[in-house]
DNA sequence: TGTACATCAGTGAACGCGCGTTCACTGATGTAC
DNA sequence: TGTACATCAGTGAACGCGCGTTCACTGATGTAC
């Protein structure tokens, strides 16, 4: 007994859109397929984000809001960090996404606002640094430096090249991510 | 006057394909393009390749054999993950090729050994760090937290999530990578 | 409670396209004698 | 120097496919009176 109405297919889009994603890759995805899962005219994607790149969008808006919130949560620079690669292997197919600005509207204004607002976030974490807070300029390196490192964990890890560590990913992130040295 | 045998189609055909995979991604490459670039049949690639996947698998190869290369010039760690990050810019359509195995064959032989000898290669110089020489599992993880800095600082600079830093890339790495703190 | 109407969500048929792969072929090259 | 033959590189026609997008449509919902 199916509604002609679904109510909620735009969120059942995004989560399946999601889902497909984590199986197949972003490359792999198309609309009718979505659909498919959805199971819903191959139309019906279209009709509510207008085109694939709208689809996209709309995915990679909500996982920079995600970030930001979990972002926000962390204690520490450290655990912002950890929070990071966290996010990154719960949210995989955000995360493939939000990385890939030629697969989506980058200029869109809700994305570049949830974009700038985990930015934020991010660096507002590396200004609770112990040895860094005086200099501006070093808040920044630390920022950029405790980010590469998180983001090349969780792109390392997700990628499969990383070797077995017989952690969780929390635990080996936060081993790597001890690493790092606010000091000049 | 074009010769019927091409004489050198294999090497023109993967410099091709790195341009092509440089100006549109890896996504968007498609035999019959590349066949098209250089100005041959469109059932020329598959010849030499067999199928898509055999191309990228020569262009994955390509891009280990050159990273190791490039590491094992390197005099120190820090040195190798500049030369990392260098790699990653002048060469990145194998960079964005490399860390994607789900586009190529990943078991492929000499895909394999490609992969470990440039594997080896950094963490030869984790083990040339001043603290780290004692202990083989800071060895390790000092290794780990290198490569993840050094990758992520490649894969958000190629993505263009970095702000301008109105330095060459490599400064740029350097200074970022000096924050590696090699003890626990 | 009932009716008219506007709005919006989702349908399904149709389009044109570029793609990867296959396959019998042909042209060039090198080697044996 | 010439000829026969095997080998290999590249051709071009053909196939079937799934895709994104468009568009006139229909069914459901809510609101005004």
């Amino acid at each position: 007994m199916k509604a002609y109405h679904h109510g909620d297919l735009r969120r059942v889009l995004l989560a399946e859109a999601a889902t497909a994603i984590e199986e197949q890759g972003v490359a792999n995805l198309s609309l009718r397929e979505l659909a498919r899962r959805a199971g819903v005219s191959h139309a019906a994607p279209a009709h509510h984000f207008g085109d694939k790149a709208g689809l996209l969008t709309a995915l990679a808006i909500e996982g920079f809001a995600r970030l930001g919130e979990a972002l926000s949560r962390a204690p520490s620079f450290l655990d912002g960090g950890v929070a990071y690669v966290v996010f990154a292997v719960e949210n995989r197919a955000h995360f493939e996404v939000m990385f890939r600005p030629e697969l989506y509207h980058a200029d869109d204004p809700a994305l570049v606002e949830a974009r700038n607002r985990s930015g934020a976030a991010l660096y507002a974490g590396a200004e609770q640094m112990p040895d860094a807070a005086a200099d501006p300029g070093l808040v920044r390196a630390t920022g950029l430096a405790g980010w590469s490192m998180a983001h090349g964990f969780a792109t390392l890890w997700l990628s499969g090249a990383l070797p077995d560590m017989g952690t969780s990913v929390e635990d080996a992130a936060r081993a790597v991510l001890r690493r790092l040295n606010p000091d000049a």
